[in-house]
DNA sequence: CCCTTACTGAAACAGTCGTTTCAGTAGGCG
DNA sequence: CGCCTACTGAAACGACTGTTTCAGTAAGGG
């Protein structure tokens, strides 16, 4: 990977952040890029791997997520939701809903195996937070996955409504199931 | 709204189920169903408002799942868990969730203020399950918010991974939760 | 019968798409 | 110098897009 080909890749990342990947087209993404369709295809390949790039790209910032580790399901679920709920990480979010989305309906091209693999990448970084013993029991894999759905579910609410204090007060909510059941009511 | 639109809408949604709307064209549309472009524009006027007409369609289809309703909170989501986890809802939602994530990006165009609406829809039909003395404070909206995340989030797992029964399982522990810490360890 | 309304087919329009062809330029190295 | 490799610009290719133009057909009501 050249050095040219680093420094497009990032640019048409912070693009692709703006605008979208659905309806991504060459001519654009080359124009506000300062590059030509002619550079990014002998660089890339084809438009297909161009946007593989792109997703694999989108992943190394998503993993960041994912960095660090709590001893226990809750402050996992605690510090994963406060990147969730950043201003600033809002457009590598919809990036990735996109993403998921696409992944779908079409089996096929760049978008193939993208939910499925960040259902796994996900469920991994929940399960190093249970402690070893309940992490191999049916109940701790249930446990773990109930996490990731509520974070997901969050996150979508999020996105489409941006109500950072009901979505958030949801997730304390949870928070609260799990650690003993100690919500008010 | 002609007979004759009515029935190109229902051949059109049923296309849209399987192909998604993603890149809907409406040349192969048109001949798989056994209409023509012309047609088709005639009858809706552009590819737009059919677009729209077809997540109007789909949603008349969701609002089946968020109709009936029961006493509580756990009974309404045991109810539509059930709906969302049926094999053949599949394609609906995997529409939903295309147009979801679609409306997320484009602020513009035919899916405009889908994933708003739908959460408006789903907090609605959660409100009607709760008392009416905690469905009007901020701990209510909490608890509703919630048990919408955990749904989305159990179906965007499901629809990627397939996997009904630990997603399932995840489900069943929330409502164990809900109902009153009841949780196994 | 005629006129209107509803609908349809065939073809063309202007535009965009990803990709290719051809023709270079620039720089390092022998 | 000459050669090779990396990169780039301009233009074209064929296929596809939503939409329009023009020309009908068929039915219903006066």
């Amino acid at each position: 990977m050249s050095a040219r080909q680093k420094e497009l890749l990032e640019a048409a990342y912070r693009y692709a952040l703006d605008n979208g990947l659905a309806d991504l087209s060459l001519r654009p993404l080359a124009t506000a890029i300062g590059s030509s369709p002619r550079v990014l295809l002998f660089l890339f390949g084809s438009k297909d791997a161009l946007v593989r790039a792109l997703l694999a790209r989108a992943r190394t910032d998503e993993l960041a997520l994912l960095e660090g580790s709590g001893d226990d399901l809750g402050d996992v679920v605690t510090r994963v939701w406060t990147w969730l709920a950043a201003e600033e990480h809002r457009p590598l979010l919809r990036l990735w809903t996109e993403a998921y989305a696409r992944s779908l309906t079409e089996p096929d091209g760049p978008w193939a195996g993208f939910a499925r693999a960040t259902v796994d990448d996900w469920l991994g970084v929940l399960a190093a937070g249970q402690p070893a013993a309940e992490r191999d029991t049916p109940a701790g894999l249930a446990r773990r996955t109930l996490a990731l759905a509520v974070l997901r579910g969050a996150l979508l609410d999020l996105l489409a409504t941006g109500d950072t204090e009901r979505v958030g007060a949801a997730v304390r909510e949870q928070l609260a199931l799990l650690r003993g059941c100690g919500f008010p009511q």
